[in-house]
DNA sequence: CCTACCGATCGGTAGG
DNA sequence: CCTACCGATCGGTAGG
């Protein structure tokens, strides 16, 4: 018989699989050893393979929207609500490690419904961004830049991250934040070189 | 018998296949009906499956390096270097996405040996960014940032391009960079705003 | 390059 | 959750 909190142990195996070998590399036996049991009774648990990456899929898409979606409703400067949502992301990248890889890159393994499922709530996850950058290009906080650029340039920046980030290095996710803001808001060049037209 | 040219099909049947299922979502009979032929004939070709992905790999990895080390090598300001760079980059993947795509994902499941050949590769291409970026530091055309980071921003950037970026569409690779050049070097914030501390 | 396979392993199930 | 499987499919081979 199934106890319940055995689902937990399952799922925590399949992100860390799906992340180091893919979802098609891993299968429901190494899966089923991970959680200490033979892959028969595996479904005792789950009903498909695909449900359990569906299932990560989706619970990393809700950890982003609800980490930045509170920041985005906030009232305050543009470059102020970037840096905190820049933060938010990078802490639950930090958190979830494992779980963020498997969104980033295994939802393309995903039935064609459901694959379609997880690229509506990334729209939704991008489009807060798209709002933020809006805002501050309506105020003059920002220059006017196309705004798909800029939401671009933050974001896979951010989404690369997770291919060399060390949660257990010297530097924690509000530091890192802090920094690639500064490049993306001041810009790599000095100033003296700015004034010039650009070659 | 083989016909020499055709090992360029199978290559290319690989390619195709590898970048939009995976590797190991992609079946040795998937790619030899790509390639016109059955299965067991694949084997006239090649040795294994996994050589496909090596090679494919070193391809990608050699068409980088090629496109982007005349453009260090060359003298002048270190911005239009970043730009030049940053244009070739774009025009490698838009030339080959579906190579490029493979290149960055599927390289983690060629086999421990593979994957640290790999690895170096990727290695050598990174420092030929950090160099130009290094370059423009102490030449003062760029702030004292972060080597590391700046050099992440930038290849992340280029990276996750390939997410979404139509070789069909109306935007060239050349005028992509530029784009992307503008943002890095001269940052988000209006000027005016620059002024006052960060919040 | 095809025919005809191979042993191994895949995701998943029945019955307890 | 285990035992004992299942049909299907996997990467790869022998012989022509």
């Amino acid at each position: 018989m199934a106890r319940p909190g055995r689902k937990v142990n399952v799922l925590a195996a399949a992100v860390s699989l799906f992340s180091r070998k893919g979802y098609h590399g891993t299968t429901v036996r190494d899966i089923a050893v991970q959680s200490g049991m033979l892959s028969g009774s595996l479904y005792a648990h789950i009903a498909a393979k695909e449900d359990l990456l569906f299932e990560i899929v989706l619970q990393a898409a809700r950890e982003f929207m609800a980490a930045v979606q509170p920041i985005t409703l906030a009232t305050g400067p543009a470059a102020g609500k970037l840096r905190a949502a820049m933060a938010a992301h990078l802490r639950v990248m930090s958190g979830s490690r494992d779980r963020a890889t498997v969104f980033m890159h295994e939802w393309k393994a995903l039935s064609p419904e459901r694959r379609e499922s997880a690229a509506r709530y990334r729209d939704d996850y991008e489009s807060l961004w798209a709002v933020m950058i809006r805002e501050g290009i309506d105020s003059g906080e920002f220059r006017p830049v196309d705004q798909k650029f800029a939401r671009l340039l933050v974001l896979s920046a951010l989404n690369w991250v997770y291919q060399w980030y060390d949660p257990a290095g010297p530097m924690g996710p509000d530091a890192l934040a802090d920094r690639f803001a500064d490049l993306i808001l001041i810009g790599l060049q000095t100033e003296s070189v700015k004034e010039e037209p650009a070659e």
